[in-house]
DNA sequence: TCAAGATAGATGCATTTGCATGTATCGCTG
DNA sequence: CAGCGATACATGCAAATGCATCTATCTTGA
């Protein structure tokens, strides 16, 4: 395996673009949860309606949920209370672990989902389109799935 | 001015671009702050610390801190507030508008930030620099600050 | 120049978050 | 197959956060 030394320049490079990905989704952000649709619902509860309905089967265990939201267990495992509560989403046992947790979303959550995620692509296109080509955009898109491939992995 | 409507096309396109983007720095976040040097400091504060660090007259004004960082004022008032009573940084009013905040770092905190950043530098480069070439790294800097910039001005 | 609205930042209070820990189930090993 | 460490999720509690509001200062316009 190489073990080589990085040099200086290296470090700096990744450095700065580590910075200009993290300000850049901080400027995004910043604009999209001002949005009137997450006066409905908070923006990192709306996430996890949209995670769900994005899933194949409807229903993700709880710790697949937390890999994709930057929130610590026990902070995912009292937003979804707050779901359940306001009847958003359902809790079952996994079928085949017994300690896990299958979440699924109901009818209301699924209308809701689609109603601020209407409002919110919207709003999404307004930010990003107009700031990038597409051809960009592709390559934005490309090179954040590469670099997240690759931290997931490691 | 230009009106046309966006094509369903485009407007996908810009939501898996941001999509992306915001996945790849939620994964990258999560590595991050897991490092040992944030049991000293949370990500957060050293971020402002990062802030103040790098701005060359040493002092920046709350607003302008606010800008960068992903909290609502009264958060950020108090994060100062912890930083200040650890002595990291000395608030001062600004000379030319009495409303204003001027926040600098003192000889500790421009301590704990170099000793914080040497960790925390080395552990972005172990994650950005692997996943990417140098060229990538060059092309995702440069489509993140264009997607900053506009977003900043809009 | 002074009154009215705007802006910067601080603070009370309810909500959200994370850490530490608890409970239950799983999987492995002897 | 019994026991023990690991994993999944929940919960008590202290800390952090955001919203609404407050105070102080600035800016504008009559």
């Amino acid at each position: 395996m190489s073990t080589k030394a990085p040099t200086s320049s290296a470090v700096r490079l990744a450095a700065e673009t580590w910075e200009s990905l993290f300000r850049s989704q901080v400027a995004v952000m910043r604009r999209l949860q001002a949005g009137p649709a997450f006066k409905k619902l908070p923006i990192k509860e709306y996430d996890v309606l949209f995670t769900l309905s994005r899933c194949p089967t409807g229903k993700l265990r709880l710790n697949e949920i937390n890999d994709h939201v930057l929130l610590s267990q026990s902070s995912l495992s009292r937003l979804v209370d707050r779901l359940e509560k306001r009847g958003l989403v359902e809790r079952s046992i996994a079928p085949d672990d017994g300690r896990g947790i299958l979440l699924g979303l109901t009818e209301a959550g699924q209308e809701l989902q689609k109603e601020i995620g209407r409002e919110h692509i919207r709003d999404i296109a307004e930010l990003v389109a107009p700031a990038l080509t597409a051809e960009e955009q592709r390559d934005l898109l490309r090179l954040t799935e590469k670099l997240q491939a690759f931290v997931a992995n490691k």
